[in-house]
DNA sequence: CTGAAAGCGCTAACAA
DNA sequence: TTGTTAGCGCTTTCAG
């Protein structure tokens, strides 16, 4: 079928090995015959040789391959991320295993599997961080494979981890809009993922940090079970207006969990006759592109993908050349990008 | 490091083969006994072991991976197609290995060599059909390697293909305005892909099928160069508006190339004065499923993404059983969504 | 400078 | 029922 060194030796008269050494020049400082050398090398060429990468795997161990996990690619902001690591990641000859593990600890933990079994050189794990069921990933952290654990930080966990300050984020959105006198209302998903916890964490601070008692902060949780396929979070958005209406009739400042929910609930609002930003105002949360075309366009909490990606492979790449996993953390603040959608005047 | 056929071969004081029988029991009817089998497999479950898929690939010629090419993650089409394929492919025990062409031919054919190389046993190209540069791909499908090429048709390849009938969307969204008494302006990326060309197919063919000259179908290009990184298709929407309101002083209607495109164009044009639909309608293309949250909620020709996702790994899977290339087409219509952005009162 | 030998971990064919 | 032999395609070590 496809040719190999063999076929190649023959034709040159020749041994594999020799043929071997020709061609992979570069690595081992290969004593090879001048002559020799032309006559492979044209041969492969003109043959269109390319060398089994699962033999090769095999043989050395080492499979220039990595697994990349993500929970999902339904939101804008991973596979941007997922985009760069894939290019950044193949700049240095590794090629991507992909997996989506649906923000399930389970689906998660059965890719891990696969692609060790694979001999993926490293992994890279961008899940939305579960509260529980980590324990595959302590096993992944004795297990010596270079790792990178991206999206969320999870505490205690011997493995390096790229995270983005997600408590910073609600802080700084939460602090501006206390800033114009405003009592916002955090809007988030139900459900214990650390993402939601932080959150919280960082939407409380901003109370505290001004002087305000943490228990005037309120809270809304969406019910996610609603959720559809695909999941619409606009939608959840455009319900949650409705009732943050009907819970706050004082309503005037809301920190949506994601832009995309930041747009239903705008619509939402509109729909009960507020004006945005003159009766409440909104921040969203990712920093989509196509945000600042909303209407109005849209304040958020902008993530620093490609940051975050260069430094996951940065991360990911150190691993790999020493040969041995780390536990660094770096962890990424995302910046508050005023629009209209948060300012009156 | 990981434990391997060998090492419970030994522990069972018996040979490789016969534990390589135990654990692929189900495939081939082996003659095990008892006993044995028992103990191996009690060994086995308790060192965890995991086969090492890339012997196993070497050995058996066929590695249970797929090479998945896309053009770019940027669009959410792309995306939703890309998680469905992988599950359905998942689920048949194949992984995916993930290329990013960015639209460009000369990665696209490095993509394919590359996972060549690595032995995949499938592939699917995803990208967005160049009007040239297709030499690859002829190559490709002398090879005998089963493979899928998705998103838009290319014409003249004897390679299986699932796809988008962009024309006939394009020519329901045309006819959906004309049949409003407006002449519709089509909007498009400036630049010679396929997808281009069908829409322009479309639009111009709706104006005949109404006994219009295809003389009088306005078409508007955007200069892509303009787009940056990462790619903002709204903002060429907005810059498009204001670029169409001078050179069509009786705009009114516009059937722009994506959603995000239309939601720069609407808010654009509302700049100018504009009220959308009173005054202009806009159809969009893609189905996003925020676009029925946008102001006004966007009429749009809907991507049958599951459907093509299923249709792919369907075609994909046929010629992985019979260990054949095939040549099918399958093409599948995109529907109209109307929604208010294109419907007066 | 080149060849011979060995083996990565696995499975398929054949013997015993 | 089990073991022996062999080899997938490649690279590494060691002789020559």
């Amino acid at each position: 079928m496809s040719v190999t060194l063999k076929d190649i030796a023959v034709e040159a008269g020749v041994t594999t090995p020799t043929v071997s050494k020709v061609l992979n020049a570069s690595s081992t400082s290969a004593r090879v015959g001048q002559a020799t050398r032309e006559r492979v090398m044209e041969i492969a060429r003109r043959r269109g040789y390319r060398a089994n990468q699962v033999a090769r795997g095999l043989r050395m161990q080492r499979t220039t391959s990595i697994g990349l996990i993500v929970s999902g690619l339904t939101t804008p902001v991973r596979m941007r991320m997922l985009e760069r690591i894939e290019q950044l990641l193949l700049a240095s000859g590794y090629h991507v295993f992909i997996g989506t593990s649906e923000g399930c600890a389970e689906k998660e933990s059965q890719y891990v599997k696969e692609f060790l079994s694979r001999q993926v050189d490293g992994l890279v794990i961008a899940s939305r961080g579960h509260l529980t069921q980590n324990s595959h990933l302590e096993r992944l952290a004795k297990s010596g494979v270079p790792v990178v654990l991206t999206e969320v930080e999870v505490p205690g966990l011997e493995i390096a981890q790229v995270v983005v300050d997600i408590a910073e984020g609600a802080r700084r959105a939460t602090r501006h809009l206390l800033d114009q006198g405003r009592r916002p209302v955090l809007l988030v998903p139900a459900g214990d993922n650390l993402s939601v916890a932080q959150r919280i964490t960082g939407f409380l601070q901003a109370y505290t940090d001004t002087g305000r008692s943490a228990s005037e902060g309120r809270i809304h949780r969406m019910d996610v079970s609603a959720l559809g396929e695909p999941a619409s979070w606009p939608r959840l958005g455009l319900a949650a207006a409705h009732e943050l209406v009907a819970a706050y009739p004082d309503l005037d400042a809301v920190f949506a969990s994601s832009d995309h929910v930041a747009l239903g609930l705008m619509r939402g609002l509109r729909q009960t006759g507020r004006q945005i930003p003159d009766d409440v105002l909104v921040v969203g949360f990712d920093g989509l592109i196509e945000s600042e075309c909303y209407e109005p366009p849209l304040s958020t909490i902008e993530q620093p993908q490609d940051l975050l990606a260069r430094e996951v492979v940065r991360a990911l790449s150190e691993q790999l050349r020493d040969a041995k996993p780390s536990r660094e953390r770096v962890s990424l603040v995302p910046e508050l990008i005023v629009r209209e959608s948060s300012q009156v005047g």
